[in-house]
DNA sequence: GTACATTCTGAAAACCTTTTCAAGCACGAC
DNA sequence: GTCGTGCTTGAAAAGGTTTTCAGAATGTAC
């Protein structure tokens, strides 16, 4: 348990330089010392105390996650991709979430950061600009799900290592408000995600355009506060149902909200979907479960988990000078009973974006 | 960023140990020389090396977090009351989970004890005895969620500092099956979670405790085999529809597997609660939202993870000499409209078993 | 056989902090 | 004035590893 490169060098009767050659393979050593180290490592039990050598500024074998949340499905089901790819690349992660304000998000960053070899950051209402001089310049890090950055931005930054992964909010709100006109609803309704929130934005910006691209006016569409929970959800359905004439489909920003909308109606006596369609985002599991069955639009977690964690093993790995890449995942549109859907349908692909490659 | 305690020391004129005495408050240091070093400090926004901390055998800050699963609610709400607790405390937790067999788990429970200064362990199928050579002795453990130790188990663990916390399973079992009877319901179903799983067991034995109360015999109440998943439910669930008798109850061994009852069920033509009722366990917040909404039993996850820190932090921060604790949180009986209760009568605290003191 | 290149090996420095040890100092008591 | 006492201070060691540097050993070419 408690052995050291001393104990292993004295068993095999090398030095500890020996050991330690035989264990990195930085250099080459006989085949009969390797053998005896090899036995003495195996006989000891002997790992090489990871604070030694994140003393020395080598790795340290853990990679912080700084998360807004880690409650809920959707955060849940991201945090075990990146746990998963993690695992499978021999990391640990230094999981951290729920920073009541920028100070304490940056004590907790600058905290962390010491102690790992990569960081990935989730912030929907902080640019990646701004935590420029908040990162060890040498510290690689993936931002999840941020901002478009503009070209002062990315002068800002320039100097870390530093990639983006986002999924197509964008891409998703318009194909669900596609679906909603073509299944022929004429009397749309919003319930939006928190103010400032770079991803409730996007999903706007998507419903709107798709409404032009249909020759509709997005200023006849409403739109109602919200913060991707149910409890916004439901009030917010509570309200739509005074309306009149009564809007005969509401996208939610979120699944959580969705169902709390779902709730909203049924508690007013209205049916989905015959008098109201419902539409979510996110595809969390409860979304399949609701009643009815909720048409949303899947973000795939896993594996924008598996692509942050490899791009940052990668660069923790010697691969220092690749290039910043900015990459949007794409996502699918889920079509269940809540839109009318044949639930058969199931699953239609959106085309991804393209990558913007710098 | 980079500044080191040499850094504050030339800064402020004075010796390194006189700026590790001002900052860890060992010693006396006259009010001239703090205020000097207190000022070189702010100024360099110097903070100390943790890995040079943690050489030493001080405390790393990190507390190491084993679970089974993360995704899912249930995890995912564990670990969002371990976190906050964690936090609170300034420790960061290291999160690793899913490991698939036992040589994984204790290569992973070797690696992350070398670099926090405490674990929280939760593992349904391993028996807390079976760690005892893995652990390292000086690093205290609590674990979550373990079965009941016999006195030649506690004695193999006597070197360690290690706590229990359990929910009461037993109970929130018992309370179930007592509230399925008292509405009525004359044939119980039961749809069991993995075998080998202490929580699976305890809450078959509060169910079997409850129908030899009530007089009814344990072996005419059919078992399932299940896994805590909804695909498991749903596959009793039309197995179960095929029974005859119909079964007019339905004790899931969690929520998820309920949800997933609910939908065989539906999916068989059934209705509930009006033909088969059906209760879950654990009030995960989908539980709420099924439809109906679903009797069940909320573990209070918040609390089991806050005091698991709590404890941990205890041990950690020089209170070596504890003596171990073996505690079970209380449940509590919800009640909606899948078991036909009122809806309005949701809350009922069970009373908490007695706190074993050894 | 000598000179040289090449590979292998061990000693020692470096990383940054805490803590022990001993010295310095001031102060009061005799 | 001298001694002892207690507080403050700095030097140095320790903790475990990687890496540099130089030395040793081996092999090759002439």
């Amino acid at each position: 348990m408690g052995s050291t490169i001393h104990d292993v060098a004295a068993h095999a009767q090398v030095s500890i330089s020996t050991v330690s050659r035989v264990l990195n393979k930085t250099a080459g050593v006989s085949a009969a010392k390797r053998q005896r180290v090899e036995a003495a490592v195996a006989a000891l039990s002997y790992s090489p105390n990871p604070a030694a050598r994140s003393l020395l500024g080598q790795s340290t074998g853990g990679l912080g996650v700084l998360l807004p949340y880690i409650t809920g499905e959707f955060f849940s089901e991201l945090l075990d991709g990146l746990d998963e790819a993690a695992r499978a690349h021999g990391f640990f992660l230094l999981v951290s979430s729920s920073h009541r304000d920028d100070a304490a998000f940056a004590r907790a960053l600058r905290e962390i950061s010491r102690r790992v070899d990569g960081l990935i950051l989730m912030s929907t209402d902080l640019h990646p600009s701004q935590y420029a001089d908040l990162l060890p310049k040498k510290t690689p890090v993936v931002f999840i799900n941020t901002p478009l950055l503009d070209d002062a931005q990315e002068h800002a930054l320039a100097g870390h290592a530093l990639d983006v992964v986002r999924f197509d909010n964008y891409g998703g709100a318009f194909a669900v408000t596609e679906h909603l006109i073509a299944q022929g609803y004429q009397r749309l309704a919003v319930v939006r995600g928190p103010e400032r929130a770079y991803d409730a934005d996007e999903r706007v910006r998507g419903i709107h355009e798709a409404l032009r691209q249909h020759g509709r006016d997005p200023a006849d569409v409403p739109i109602y506060a919200g913060d991707f929970s149910q409890e916004a959800g439901y009030q917010a359905a509570q309200a739509i149902a005074q309306r009149n004439p009564l809007p005969d489909a509401i996208i939610a920003s979120n699944d959580m909200c969705a169902i709390g909308v779902l709730l909203g109606l049924r508690e007013a006596g209205l049916s989905v979907p015959d008098q109201v369609a419902v539409a979510g985002f996110d595809d969390v599991s409860s979304a399949q479960y609701a009643s009815p069955p909720l048409t949303t639009v899947r973000i795939r977690l896993r594996e924008v988990g598996a692509w942050a964690i490899e791009r940052l093993v990668q660069r923790v790995q010697g691969k220092q000078f690749l290039a910043p890449q900015r990459v949007t995942m794409p996502v699918d549109l889920v079509l269940r009973a809540s839109t009318g859907a044949h639930e058969g349908t199931s699953l239609r692909p959106i085309a991804p974006p393209a990558r913007t490659g710098r």
